[in-house]
DNA sequence: CATTACACGATAATTATTATCGTTTGTCAA
DNA sequence: TTGACAAACGATAATAATTATCGTGTAATG
């Protein structure tokens, strides 16, 4: 136990180190309970889980480092567009095409997209309806301001 | 004009009731927005755009109706991950399965998914770099208490 | 081991969304 | 038509999710 705890210390030690963020506690608890949960936790259900071993951390805290961790490209986001409600009156199937900076949206018409297909096992029961495909990059003007930015 | 906007009106009144709506002003006019805005537009922007023709509409109604649409299937949205961010700290690409009722997420492995190709024509300057591929359909569980709810 | 910039915890503020409630309006049948 | 009733509306309060602020504490660096 000591060697496993050990060996992630020494390995979120040199991982903080490599993406330039200094190697708290609080931070190496909450990264150890994104990277062992099996669902895709919500930052409040990460925050229930490192309570347990940090009482007195705060929830905004979690959701800061979090944040970070986004930023840094240590941890993704399930989806594009949380936040706010996005709607779509097109009814026909069709897919999309996001910009991962300003996620402005795109649709693409469904005859342009041949779709991906799973070769896999399904969980017993899962009836599969259909399937969605976003492709994602980044659109000319936010790559534009990104180059203008390292220069 | 009065031509176009009758047939519209004559529409809305016949899709209300097949889905057994009551056809009110506001709702004409929500679903108007909808349909005709070009990007795929937040709660808060319908609201916007449907104050140029209903001064004295509420927020809440809006997202009332938004919500109502939804149910009778009139309308999509974007995600099915809105409302509170959901994390991912699996680096290496995968697709994930999902159940459109209990919106659970379950990994699945990148090489059992053959992925999707677009072969239109991307907006200038746009470089693609990723896809997200979501499959989704109903689970076992949510599919029994469904068929429940029906007998 | 002292300095300093960054991180922490507490808490207030903001944003997004939902609920409540009294009034108004669409629907349906007489 | 019109009158009854259920459903929708607008105003507003309440909740949920997230971000900002600020004084104190601690990791990194020399």
């Amino acid at each position: 136990m000591t060697q496993s705890s050990g060996d992630f210390t020494a390995m979120f030690r040199d991982l903080s180190q490599r993406h330039g963020l200094a190697c708290t506690h609080q931070r190496q608890v909450i990264y150890q309970a994104l990277v062992t949960a099996k669902d895709h936790p919500t930052p409040e259900a990460i925050y229930e889980s490192v309570r347990a071993r940090i009482p007195s951390i705060s929830l905004g805290t979690v959701y800061k480092n979090i944040k970070t961790f986004l930023e840094a490209g240590m941890l993704n986001e399930v989806s594009l567009h949380h936040g706010s409600l996005r709607l779509d009156a097109r009814l026909e199937p069709h897919h999309h095409l996001v910009c991962r900076v300003c996620r402005n949206i795109v649709d693409l018409d469904e005859p342009d997209v041949a779709p991906a297909s799973y070769t896999g096992r399904l969980p017993r029961g899962f009836r599969l309806e259909r399937q969605n495909v976003e492709f994602i990059g980044i659109c000319a003007s936010c790559a534009k301001q990104q180059s203008s930015l390292t220069t």
